[in-house]
DNA sequence: TATGGGACTTCCAGTGACTGGAGGTTCAAG
DNA sequence: CTTGAACCTCCAGTCACTGGAAGTCCCATA
């Protein structure tokens, strides 16, 4: 059977040799088997498993939410995936809102930068951030928990 | 001249008391005065910069522009302003790369949720996470540093 | 078989922007 | 004067890694 150590799996999918200790220590990725000195040893299982982690962390999946993904996909496979649809729907919708607030931000900052080489007694950008102390922003759209 | 605790400081702008000692202590607010039992005292510019910084917060800024942004607003109003200028543009950019991943990250949940009451076999949620172990996914915007 | 150097190991601290808790002190109303 | 809410400091935890230090292993070449 083909092996692999951890800089192969690492430049296979992308990720960083620490990251991948960090998912094994974590719990995402089963424990490597080790060679007589203590180096890890994967195999074709946990480059699938890296891969689905990775893409899961690309779509903005939190680690919380991959584990029970992980656990869904290693379920019998008559078992139903309620709970997968759930997770994805759940993170459609925080994604959605974080769309919003953002959306909402690029407009204010482009009103904001129509500061083209004045000065700081006539900027704009200064000007609307110093306003915002007496509340006198429009859109409170972007009030919420950011990023 | 009316003064303020950190409670009524915090009621005002909505940021927590323990928030607004971390400012202090990151330097973005200027040290409050005590009185003689140590609690803090804040008068009306405190109010004014806290709003300041709350709503260049809201807008995304990291605490290094917040820093920056406070130096310019804080130099003589004759000095230009392209320094402000520069941080809103490069921030707007940034806010432009992260909307235009978001809305590829959309695209892609929304795919992924049309399975509906399946069974693990048919999921398409861990269907389209396993597949991406071989290198099936076919848009590669969201791959950036994401949130 | 020896050696050199790149890949690997563990452990720990740092990131950003807070948040929460423990354990103790101060303030202001009654 | 008492009570209890608000305040104080210090420290650890959050999330998902990242980087460094100090030491060990593996393997290709000589």
């Amino acid at each position: 059977m083909e092996t692999y150590s951890i800089g192969d799996l690492s430049r296979a999918t992308g990720v960083k040799a620490t990251t991948i200790r960090f998912y094994e220590a974590e719990g995402l990725l089963p424990t490597a088997s080790r060679t007589a000195g203590g180096h890890r040893v994967y195999d074709l299982a946990h480059l699938d498993r890296l891969g689905f982690i990775r893409h899961a962390r690309q779509l903005g999946f939190g680690m919380e939410d991959i584990r029970e993904l992980l656990r869904l996909a290693d379920a019998a496979p008559e078992a139903p995936c309620e709970g997968a649809d759930a997770i994805a729907r759940r993170h459609l919708a925080a994604v959605r809102e974080r769309l919003a607030r953002l959306r909402s931000l690029e407009a204010e900052l482009e009103r904001m930068t129509y500061c083209h080489n004045g000065r700081v007694a006539e900027c704009r950008v200064i000007e609307v951030l110093t306003d915002a102390a007496h509340g006198h922003c429009a859109d409170p759209t972007h009030g919420g928990p950011d990023r």
